[in-house]
DNA sequence: TGTACATCAGTGAACGCGCGTTCACTGATGTAC
DNA sequence: TGTACATCAGTGAACGCGCGTTCACTGATGTAC
Protein backbone atom coordinates (compact mmCIF):
# COMPACT_ATOMS: atom_id res chain seq x y z
CA UNK A 1 0.00 0.00 0.00
CA UNK A 2 3.33 1.95 0.39
CA UNK A 3 2.43 5.52 -2.04
CA UNK A 4 5.27 6.89 -4.21
CA UNK A 5 6.88 10.18 -2.54
CA UNK A 6 4.86 12.80 -5.20
CA UNK A 7 1.74 10.62 -4.13
CA UNK A 8 2.58 11.01 -0.73
CA UNK A 9 3.27 14.91 -0.96
CA UNK A 10 -0.17 15.45 -2.70
CA UNK A 11 -2.24 13.49 -0.51
CA UNK A 12 -0.44 15.60 2.69
CA UNK A 13 -1.80 19.18 0.34
CA UNK A 14 -5.12 17.53 0.06
CA UNK A 15 -5.67 16.84 3.49
CA UNK A 16 -4.50 20.13 4.38
CA UNK A 17 -6.70 22.02 1.68
CA UNK A 18 -10.04 20.35 2.86
CA UNK A 19 -9.14 20.83 6.54
CA UNK A 20 -8.46 24.55 5.51
CA UNK A 21 -12.01 24.22 3.86
CA UNK A 22 -13.55 22.28 6.80
CA UNK A 23 -12.71 24.14 9.62
CA UNK A 24 -14.05 27.37 8.21
CA UNK A 25 -17.25 25.71 7.43
CA UNK A 26 -18.24 24.11 10.58
CA UNK A 27 -15.37 25.55 13.14
CA UNK A 28 -12.60 23.38 14.03
CA UNK A 29 -13.82 21.65 17.42
CA UNK A 30 -17.15 20.79 15.16
CA UNK A 31 -14.51 19.20 12.24
CA UNK A 32 -13.66 15.61 12.90
CA UNK A 33 -10.64 14.09 11.57
CA UNK A 34 -12.66 12.12 9.54
CA UNK A 35 -14.43 14.72 8.57
CA UNK A 36 -11.44 15.73 6.60
CA UNK A 37 -10.25 12.14 5.24
CA UNK A 38 -13.35 10.57 4.68
CA UNK A 39 -13.91 12.78 1.77
CA UNK A 40 -10.66 12.34 0.45
CA UNK A 41 -11.18 8.30 0.34
CA UNK A 42 -8.91 7.67 3.47
CA UNK A 43 -9.48 6.62 6.67
CA UNK A 44 -8.86 8.35 9.92
CA UNK A 45 -5.84 6.23 10.76
CA UNK A 46 -4.06 7.54 7.81
CA UNK A 47 -4.24 10.90 9.04
CA UNK A 48 -0.92 10.31 11.35
CA UNK A 49 1.31 9.00 8.63
CA UNK A 50 1.50 12.85 7.58
CA UNK A 51 0.42 14.67 10.75
CA UNK A 52 1.53 14.52 14.69
CA UNK A 53 -2.06 15.53 15.89
CA UNK A 54 -4.93 17.60 14.51
CA UNK A 55 -3.56 20.76 16.40
CA UNK A 56 -0.54 20.77 13.60
CA UNK A 57 -3.23 20.26 10.79
CA UNK A 58 -5.09 23.04 12.57
CA UNK A 59 -1.83 25.29 12.00
CA UNK A 60 -1.08 24.24 8.91
CA UNK A 61 -4.50 24.88 7.47
CA UNK A 62 -4.91 28.54 9.27
CA UNK A 63 -1.60 29.22 6.79
CA UNK A 64 -2.83 27.99 4.04
CA UNK A 65 -6.42 29.59 4.50
CA UNK A 66 -4.65 32.72 4.72
CA UNK A 67 -2.62 32.44 1.58
CA UNK A 68 -5.62 31.81 -0.25
CA UNK A 69 -7.49 35.08 0.61
CA UNK A 70 -4.41 37.20 0.61
CA UNK A 71 -3.98 35.97 -3.06
CA UNK A 72 -7.48 36.41 -4.11
CA UNK A 73 -8.10 39.72 -2.30
CA UNK A 74 -4.72 40.71 -4.54
CA UNK A 75 -5.81 39.51 -7.40
CA UNK A 76 -9.27 41.48 -6.91
CA UNK A 77 -7.45 44.55 -6.18
CA UNK A 78 -5.18 43.99 -9.73
CA UNK A 79 -8.37 43.06 -11.71
CA UNK A 80 -10.32 46.61 -10.88
CA UNK A 81 -6.94 48.75 -10.60
CA UNK A 82 -5.70 48.73 -13.99
CA UNK A 83 -7.40 52.48 -14.37
CA UNK A 84 -4.11 52.98 -13.68
CA UNK A 85 -4.00 55.10 -10.65
CA UNK A 86 -2.02 52.21 -8.03
CA UNK A 87 -2.61 54.57 -5.40
CA UNK A 88 -5.76 54.12 -3.39
CA UNK A 89 -6.24 50.20 -4.68
CA UNK A 90 -7.37 49.47 -1.36
CA UNK A 91 -10.98 49.85 -1.97
CA UNK A 92 -11.62 46.71 -3.96
CA UNK A 93 -10.11 44.07 -1.50
CA UNK A 94 -12.65 45.98 0.97
CA UNK A 95 -15.28 45.60 -1.45
CA UNK A 96 -13.90 41.56 -2.20
CA UNK A 97 -13.82 40.91 1.77
CA UNK A 98 -17.31 42.69 2.88
CA UNK A 99 -19.28 41.24 0.53
CA UNK A 100 -21.74 38.61 0.80
CA UNK A 101 -20.25 36.53 -1.59
CA UNK A 102 -17.82 36.00 1.49
CA UNK A 103 -20.26 36.17 4.00
CA UNK A 104 -22.13 32.98 2.23
CA UNK A 105 -18.57 31.12 0.94
CA UNK A 106 -16.59 30.79 4.37
CA UNK A 107 -15.51 27.78 2.70
CA UNK A 108 -13.14 29.99 0.93
CA UNK A 109 -13.36 33.09 3.34
CA UNK A 110 -11.02 34.51 5.67
CA UNK A 111 -10.52 32.31 8.43
CA UNK A 112 -9.85 35.03 11.32
CA UNK A 113 -13.75 36.02 10.30
CA UNK A 114 -14.58 31.94 10.17
CA UNK A 115 -12.89 30.61 13.06
CA UNK A 116 -12.00 33.61 15.13
CA UNK A 117 -13.34 33.34 18.54
CA UNK A 118 -11.36 29.65 18.26
CA UNK A 119 -8.15 30.69 17.34
CA UNK A 120 -8.08 32.22 20.37
CA UNK A 121 -8.10 29.37 22.73
CA UNK A 122 -5.93 27.47 19.74
CA UNK A 123 -2.50 26.11 20.63
CA UNK A 124 0.76 28.24 20.12
CA UNK A 125 1.10 27.19 16.47
CA UNK A 126 -2.16 28.03 15.38
CA UNK A 127 -2.21 31.37 17.37
CA UNK A 128 1.20 32.40 15.19
CA UNK A 129 -0.35 30.99 12.19
CA UNK A 130 -3.38 33.51 12.54
CA UNK A 131 -1.36 36.46 13.93
CA UNK A 132 0.96 36.02 11.03
CA UNK A 133 -1.78 35.64 8.53
CA UNK A 134 -3.49 38.76 10.27
CA UNK A 135 -0.61 41.40 9.77
CA UNK A 136 0.39 39.76 6.35
CA UNK A 137 -3.40 40.97 5.37
CA UNK A 138 -3.23 44.17 6.68
CA UNK A 139 0.11 44.71 5.29
CA UNK A 140 -1.27 43.79 1.97
CA UNK A 141 -3.86 46.68 2.91
CA UNK A 142 -1.62 48.87 4.09
CA UNK A 143 0.59 48.87 0.24
CA UNK A 144 -3.00 49.81 -1.17
CA UNK A 145 -3.19 53.06 0.96
CA UNK A 146 -0.23 54.52 -1.01
CA UNK A 147 -1.31 58.21 -0.17
CA UNK A 148 -0.71 58.12 3.43
CA UNK A 149 2.87 57.21 5.16
CA UNK A 150 3.81 53.80 5.85
CA UNK A 151 2.88 54.19 9.66
CA UNK A 152 -0.32 56.01 8.93
CA UNK A 153 -1.23 53.20 6.48
CA UNK A 154 -0.20 50.27 8.61
CA UNK A 155 -2.29 51.70 11.49
CA UNK A 156 -5.41 52.20 9.16
CA UNK A 157 -5.19 48.89 7.69
CA UNK A 158 -5.31 47.10 11.08
CA UNK A 159 -8.59 49.51 11.89
CA UNK A 160 -9.86 48.43 8.87
CA UNK A 161 -9.23 45.06 9.24
CA UNK A 162 -10.71 44.60 12.55
CA UNK A 163 -13.99 45.95 11.10
CA UNK A 164 -13.94 43.71 8.08
CA UNK A 165 -13.69 40.64 9.99
CA UNK A 166 -15.73 41.41 12.98
CA UNK A 167 -18.88 42.77 9.51
CA UNK A 168 -17.87 39.46 8.24
CA UNK A 169 -18.23 37.37 11.59
CA UNK A 170 -21.29 39.30 12.27
CA UNK A 171 -23.24 39.11 9.13
CA UNK A 172 -22.92 35.16 9.75
CA UNK A 173 -24.61 35.44 13.05
CA UNK A 174 -27.22 37.69 12.18
CA UNK A 175 -29.95 35.70 10.42
CA UNK A 176 -31.86 38.31 9.35
CA UNK A 177 -31.13 38.86 5.51
CA UNK A 178 -31.63 42.34 5.42
CA UNK A 179 -30.13 43.21 8.57
CA UNK A 180 -27.05 41.37 8.60
CA UNK A 181 -26.26 43.27 4.15
CA UNK A 182 -27.13 46.08 5.97
CA UNK A 183 -24.41 45.67 8.32
CA UNK A 184 -22.09 44.19 5.98
CA UNK A 185 -23.78 48.32 3.76
CA UNK A 186 -22.69 50.14 7.04
CA UNK A 187 -19.02 48.97 7.36
CA UNK A 188 -18.25 48.86 3.71
CA UNK A 189 -19.69 52.31 3.43
CA UNK A 190 -17.57 53.59 6.31
CA UNK A 191 -14.43 52.25 5.89
CA UNK A 192 -14.12 53.82 2.06
CA UNK A 193 -13.79 57.26 3.76
CA UNK A 194 -10.17 55.76 4.28
CA UNK B 1 -33.90 16.83 48.36
CA UNK B 2 -36.35 19.29 47.15
CA UNK B 3 -36.05 22.57 47.17
CA UNK B 4 -38.10 26.05 47.64
CA UNK B 5 -39.33 27.90 44.77
CA UNK B 6 -37.18 30.65 45.85
CA UNK B 7 -34.12 28.31 46.58
CA UNK B 8 -35.18 26.58 42.92
CA UNK B 9 -34.73 30.00 41.42
CA UNK B 10 -31.68 30.75 42.58
CA UNK B 11 -30.01 27.78 41.49
CA UNK B 12 -31.21 28.39 38.00
CA UNK B 13 -29.94 31.89 37.65
CA UNK B 14 -26.62 30.81 39.21
CA UNK B 15 -26.52 27.72 36.12
CA UNK B 16 -27.01 30.68 33.44
CA UNK B 17 -24.60 32.91 35.30
CA UNK B 18 -21.59 30.42 35.71
CA UNK B 19 -22.24 29.08 32.02
CA UNK B 20 -22.46 33.21 30.37
CA UNK B 21 -18.90 33.11 32.49
CA UNK B 22 -17.49 29.83 31.21
CA UNK B 23 -18.77 30.04 27.56
CA UNK B 24 -17.22 33.85 27.34
CA UNK B 25 -13.91 32.14 29.09
CA UNK B 26 -13.35 28.67 26.37
CA UNK B 27 -16.35 28.76 24.58
CA UNK B 28 -19.23 27.03 23.99
CA UNK B 29 -17.81 23.45 22.91
CA UNK B 30 -15.37 24.05 25.19
CA UNK B 31 -17.69 24.16 27.99
CA UNK B 32 -19.13 21.02 29.23
CA UNK B 33 -22.18 20.96 31.49
CA UNK B 34 -19.96 19.64 34.52
CA UNK B 35 -17.65 22.73 33.76
CA UNK B 36 -20.29 24.85 35.11
CA UNK B 37 -22.38 22.48 37.06
CA UNK B 38 -19.58 21.06 39.45
CA UNK B 39 -17.86 24.36 40.43
CA UNK B 40 -21.73 25.06 41.68
CA UNK B 41 -21.71 22.18 43.64
CA UNK B 42 -24.20 20.67 41.50
CA UNK B 43 -24.47 17.34 39.84
CA UNK B 44 -24.80 16.97 36.05
CA UNK B 45 -28.00 14.88 36.26
CA UNK B 46 -29.51 18.17 37.91
CA UNK B 47 -29.27 20.55 35.04
CA UNK B 48 -32.57 19.01 33.18
CA UNK B 49 -34.30 19.91 36.14
CA UNK B 50 -33.84 23.71 35.04
CA UNK B 51 -33.21 23.22 30.78
CA UNK B 52 -34.22 21.13 28.38
CA UNK B 53 -31.04 21.28 26.36
CA UNK B 54 -27.29 22.54 26.03
CA UNK B 55 -28.65 24.68 23.79
CA UNK B 56 -31.42 26.48 25.51
CA UNK B 57 -28.90 27.19 28.25
CA UNK B 58 -26.34 28.77 25.90
CA UNK B 59 -29.25 31.28 24.71
CA UNK B 60 -29.57 32.28 27.73
CA UNK B 61 -26.71 32.53 28.76
CA UNK B 62 -26.09 34.55 25.77
CA UNK B 63 -28.77 37.35 26.48
CA UNK B 64 -27.95 37.37 30.16
CA UNK B 65 -24.16 38.32 28.74
CA UNK B 66 -25.21 40.84 26.36
CA UNK B 67 -27.35 42.55 29.22
CA UNK B 68 -24.67 42.69 31.70
CA UNK B 69 -22.06 43.90 29.06
CA UNK B 70 -24.83 46.49 27.70
CA UNK B 71 -25.24 48.02 31.54
CA UNK B 72 -21.64 47.96 32.01
CA UNK B 73 -21.08 50.24 29.21
CA UNK B 74 -23.62 52.61 30.04
CA UNK B 75 -22.66 52.91 33.59
CA UNK B 76 -18.98 53.72 31.70
CA UNK B 77 -20.64 56.34 29.79
CA UNK B 78 -22.62 57.72 32.60
CA UNK B 79 -19.48 58.00 34.99
CA UNK B 80 -17.67 59.68 32.42
CA UNK B 81 -19.98 61.65 31.29
CA UNK B 82 -21.04 64.10 34.14
CA UNK B 83 -18.72 66.51 32.21
CA UNK B 84 -22.53 67.84 31.31
CA UNK B 85 -22.71 67.84 27.10
CA UNK B 86 -24.79 64.44 26.54
CA UNK B 87 -24.36 64.73 22.65
CA UNK B 88 -21.29 62.45 22.15
CA UNK B 89 -20.75 60.63 25.15
CA UNK B 90 -19.72 57.65 22.86
CA UNK B 91 -16.49 58.21 23.54
CA UNK B 92 -16.20 56.33 27.11
CA UNK B 93 -18.29 53.25 25.87
CA UNK B 94 -15.86 52.73 23.25
CA UNK B 95 -12.88 53.19 25.41
CA UNK B 96 -14.13 50.92 27.40
CA UNK B 97 -15.15 48.05 25.16
CA UNK B 98 -12.15 48.17 23.48
CA UNK B 99 -9.39 48.09 26.12
CA UNK B 100 -6.99 45.64 28.05
CA UNK B 101 -9.06 45.07 30.86
CA UNK B 102 -11.66 43.50 28.25
CA UNK B 103 -9.12 41.87 26.36
CA UNK B 104 -7.79 39.94 29.42
CA UNK B 105 -11.53 39.44 31.18
CA UNK B 106 -13.48 37.71 28.58
CA UNK B 107 -15.46 36.07 31.64
CA UNK B 108 -17.19 39.46 32.24
CA UNK B 109 -16.50 41.13 28.24
CA UNK B 110 -19.05 40.55 25.33
CA UNK B 111 -20.11 37.48 23.97
CA UNK B 112 -20.11 38.82 20.58
CA UNK B 113 -16.22 38.77 20.82
CA UNK B 114 -15.41 35.98 22.79
CA UNK B 115 -17.49 33.43 20.86
CA UNK B 116 -18.43 34.98 17.77
CA UNK B 117 -17.29 32.79 15.13
CA UNK B 118 -19.20 29.67 17.70
CA UNK B 119 -22.21 31.93 17.79
CA UNK B 120 -22.16 31.66 14.00
CA UNK B 121 -23.15 27.86 14.02
CA UNK B 122 -25.38 27.94 16.93
CA UNK B 123 -28.62 26.63 16.70
CA UNK B 124 -31.63 29.27 15.78
CA UNK B 125 -32.60 30.21 19.76
CA UNK B 126 -29.02 31.38 20.35
CA UNK B 127 -28.39 33.48 16.84
CA UNK B 128 -31.63 35.22 17.93
CA UNK B 129 -30.19 35.99 21.33
CA UNK B 130 -26.58 37.33 19.37
CA UNK B 131 -28.51 39.17 17.00
CA UNK B 132 -30.83 40.70 19.57
CA UNK B 133 -27.36 41.56 21.66
CA UNK B 134 -26.17 43.38 18.60
CA UNK B 135 -28.85 45.23 17.89
CA UNK B 136 -29.15 46.75 21.62
CA UNK B 137 -25.86 47.28 21.98
CA UNK B 138 -25.51 48.89 18.60
CA UNK B 139 -28.46 51.09 19.38
CA UNK B 140 -26.83 52.03 23.22
CA UNK B 141 -23.98 53.11 20.65
CA UNK B 142 -26.21 55.27 18.61
CA UNK B 143 -27.99 57.30 20.89
CA UNK B 144 -24.59 58.46 22.37
CA UNK B 145 -24.28 60.02 19.03
CA UNK B 146 -26.89 62.59 19.45
CA UNK B 147 -24.91 64.90 17.01
CA UNK B 148 -25.98 62.20 14.40
CA UNK B 149 -29.02 61.96 12.84
CA UNK B 150 -30.91 58.48 13.95
CA UNK B 151 -29.95 56.78 10.86
CA UNK B 152 -26.57 57.78 10.44
CA UNK B 153 -26.27 57.45 14.08
CA UNK B 154 -27.43 53.40 13.39
CA UNK B 155 -25.39 53.07 10.74
CA UNK B 156 -21.99 54.70 12.28
CA UNK B 157 -22.75 52.41 15.63
CA UNK B 158 -22.82 49.11 13.71
CA UNK B 159 -19.85 49.90 11.88
CA UNK B 160 -18.08 50.90 14.57
CA UNK B 161 -19.73 47.50 16.97
CA UNK B 162 -18.37 45.60 14.32
CA UNK B 163 -15.00 46.99 14.63
CA UNK B 164 -15.10 47.02 18.43
CA UNK B 165 -15.94 43.30 18.03
CA UNK B 166 -13.23 42.57 15.83
CA UNK B 167 -10.74 44.41 17.71
CA UNK B 168 -11.49 42.24 20.73
CA UNK B 169 -11.28 39.02 18.91
CA UNK B 170 -7.94 39.63 17.40
CA UNK B 171 -6.58 41.24 20.31
CA UNK B 172 -6.90 37.93 22.35
CA UNK B 173 -5.63 35.51 19.02
CA UNK B 174 -2.32 37.73 19.23
CA UNK B 175 0.08 36.32 21.72
CA UNK B 176 2.62 39.20 21.31
CA UNK B 177 1.28 41.73 23.66
CA UNK B 178 2.76 44.58 21.99
CA UNK B 179 1.12 43.58 18.33
CA UNK B 180 -2.24 43.42 20.63
CA UNK B 181 -2.44 46.18 22.32
CA UNK B 182 -1.19 48.27 19.18
CA UNK B 183 -4.37 46.67 17.78
CA UNK B 184 -6.77 48.17 20.27
CA UNK B 185 -5.11 51.55 19.70
CA UNK B 186 -4.93 51.81 16.37
CA UNK B 187 -8.60 50.87 16.49
CA UNK B 188 -9.90 53.02 19.39
CA UNK B 189 -7.88 56.01 17.64
CA UNK B 190 -9.79 55.74 14.36
CA UNK B 191 -12.80 55.47 15.92
CA UNK B 192 -12.62 58.73 17.82
CA UNK B 193 -12.84 60.12 14.24
CA UNK B 194 -16.53 59.29 14.89
C1' DT C 1 20.71 -3.46 -14.49
C1' DG C 2 18.77 -6.84 -11.26
C1' DT C 3 17.72 -8.50 -6.76
C1' DA C 4 16.82 -8.57 -1.65
C1' DC C 5 15.39 -6.04 1.90
C1' DA C 6 13.95 -2.00 4.62
C1' DT C 7 10.67 1.57 4.58
C1' DC C 8 6.38 3.47 5.16
C1' DA C 9 1.40 5.17 3.21
C1' DG C 10 -2.77 3.56 4.14
C1' DT C 11 -6.19 0.19 6.48
C1' DG C 12 -9.33 -1.04 9.95
C1' DA C 13 -10.03 -2.15 14.51
C1' DA C 14 -9.35 -0.86 19.02
C1' DC C 15 -8.14 2.32 23.09
C1' DG C 16 -9.68 5.49 26.76
C1' DC C 17 -12.21 9.47 27.40
C1' DG C 18 -15.64 12.99 27.91
C1' DC C 19 -19.71 14.46 26.06
C1' DG C 20 -25.12 15.37 26.28
C1' DT C 21 -28.88 13.07 27.91
C1' DT C 22 -31.82 9.68 30.60
C1' DC C 23 -33.50 7.46 34.60
C1' DA C 24 -34.68 5.35 39.11
C1' DC C 25 -34.43 7.06 43.40
C1' DT C 26 -34.57 10.27 47.71
C1' DG C 27 -36.60 13.28 50.69
C1' DA C 28 -38.00 18.02 51.59
C1' DT C 29 -41.56 21.22 49.80
C1' DG C 30 -46.05 22.48 48.32
C1' DT C 31 -50.91 21.57 48.30
C1' DA C 32 -55.57 19.74 48.96
C1' DC C 33 -58.57 18.37 52.38
C1' DT D 1 -54.27 24.63 61.82
C1' DG D 2 -53.05 19.83 60.97
C1' DT D 3 -52.44 15.88 58.12
C1' DA D 4 -51.79 12.95 53.88
C1' DC D 5 -50.21 12.92 49.57
C1' DA D 6 -48.31 14.60 45.16
C1' DT D 7 -44.59 17.11 43.36
C1' DC D 8 -40.10 17.80 42.01
C1' DA D 9 -34.88 19.58 42.88
C1' DG D 10 -31.01 17.19 43.13
C1' DT D 11 -28.18 12.67 43.09
C1' DG D 12 -25.37 9.33 40.99
C1' DA D 13 -25.04 5.84 37.80
C1' DA D 14 -25.72 4.55 33.28
C1' DC D 15 -26.65 5.15 28.11
C1' DG D 16 -24.85 5.59 23.36
C1' DC D 17 -21.86 8.21 20.78
C1' DG D 18 -18.00 10.38 18.56
C1' DC D 19 -13.70 12.08 19.47
C1' DG D 20 -8.21 11.98 19.00
C1' DT D 21 -4.86 8.69 19.04
C1' DT D 22 -2.52 4.02 18.75
C1' DC D 23 -1.33 -0.22 16.67
C1' DA D 24 -0.62 -4.57 14.09
C1' DC D 25 -0.78 -5.44 9.56
C1' DT D 26 -0.36 -5.14 4.21
C1' DG D 27 1.99 -4.51 0.15
C1' DA D 28 3.97 -1.23 -3.10
C1' DT D 29 8.01 1.90 -3.16
C1' DG D 30 12.68 3.15 -2.39
C1' DT D 31 17.35 1.73 -1.67
C1' DA D 32 21.67 -0.79 -1.02
C1' DC D 33 24.37 -4.19 -2.99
Amino acid sequence: MRKSKAETAETRRRIVEQAARTFRLHGIQATGLNDVMTPLGLTQGGFYRHFTSKDQLVAEACTQAMSEVIAGLEAAADRKGTGGKRANSVAPMIDAYISTAHRDTPTGGCPLAAMGSELAHADPQTRKAAARGFDDLRDALARRLADKSPEEAKSAAAFALAAMIGAITMSRVIEDSDASMALLDDVKRHLAAL
